[in-house]
DNA sequence: TAGCGTGATGTTACCAAGTCACATCACCAC
DNA sequence: GTGGTGATGTGACTTGGTAACATCACGCTA
């Protein structure tokens, strides 16, 4: 992973030949790559299905008397806790790498959705109804994502939970703006 | 587009060949194939630029006077009138296609986000805030594909404008039960 | 210590997506 | 009929991705 993305920001993703990615990763060659990862995309963002638990173990763990909103808020947080400090720089330069490729920002729409599907399947299992666990789901996402992108820039000394919250709180402010 | 559709709902996505659908089409090549289309899933998506604009230049058409809501109704409203009676079957017959394919469904979050970004852009010239038009845009989309999806069943004889307003209504008070 | 299974890797060959340079052909205008 | 233009075909190429088979290191056990 780390000589994938090291190879996509000196010359591009679509440059960047599996090959070179294994070779560079110890002398490995294309098919130890594709068995460690489904395909070429996959390699930065492998790892996800974690995400998706750490969400729905929060919300499913929350206390009975946690509304929606609650229950999402738990899980951001619990999901921006994973991403420490010494993981920021990496995380910077993945938004750079992603930015520039189309197909990164398909995968990355891909794993966006996942991760909104699996909030909104653990508030349903909490029998929040359907769409406003859709909602919930979304916005804290779209909170998650966006403190991500602000984090990741590292121009703010604030770790990534307390730009979440922020961002949380931010949405929750607009959503009531609108009527 | 139709031969890549039928060929597609026959052997599968993934059976299918490029060249192929090219030879369905008229006895045509690959080459050609690729002159119309970016890529191989691009055939099913083609043409939703216009989506798009249609968004834009309701949300930009609609009155000094209309809320941030009124306007992404406006622009769902316009943009589900595009889809008339007799494209339904087609679009019955892609959604399936597309529930068969990760590579397609990534196509589609992509095109989806493609489409929240147009609305929220568009939400911004009319000088709505960022978080409210992000937020605002997003809930007009969810409310136009889940009206698509259960449009495009056909089990119910509702146009599609019909099924998104209910949709959007649907939504509306979602949102006023998250606190 | 010999031998055996297992997991990670390499080799080779293959298919299909996607690109490119160059050729062809039909059609329209002048 | 001459020339330009747009759509198509051809052939060669790169690369992502798959599959079958071989190799090698390691640890376990007889």
């Amino acid at each position: 992973m780390r000589a994938a993305i090291d190879l996509f920001a000196e010359q591009g993703y679509d440059a960047t030949t599996v090959n070179e990615i294994a070779e560079r990763a110890g002398g490995l060659t294309k098919t130890t790559f594709f068995r460690h990862f489904s395909d070429k995309r996959e390699v930065l963002y492998a790892g996800q299905e974690l995400h998706g638990r750490i969400v729905s173990d929060a919300i499913g763990g929350a206390p009975d008397s946690a509304t929606p909103l609650q229950m999402v808020a738990s899980a951001v947080d619990e999901l921006a806790a994973v991403f420490t400090e010494d993981r920021r720089e990496m995380a910077g330069k993945l938004r750079k790498v992603i930015a520039e490729s189309a197909e990164l920002q398909e995968r990355a729409a891909f794993k966006r959705a996942a991760l909104v599907g699996a909030m909104t399947a653990a508030l349903r299992e909490r029998r929040v109804p359907e769409l406003v666990a859709e909602l919930a789901a979304e916005l804290g996402t779209r909170a998650f994502y966006g403190a991500f992108g602000r984090w990741a820039v590292a121009e703010d000394p604030r770790t990534l939970v307390e730009h979440a919250r922020q961002a949380f709180g931010e949405l929750r402010a607009a959503m009531s703006e609108l009527e």
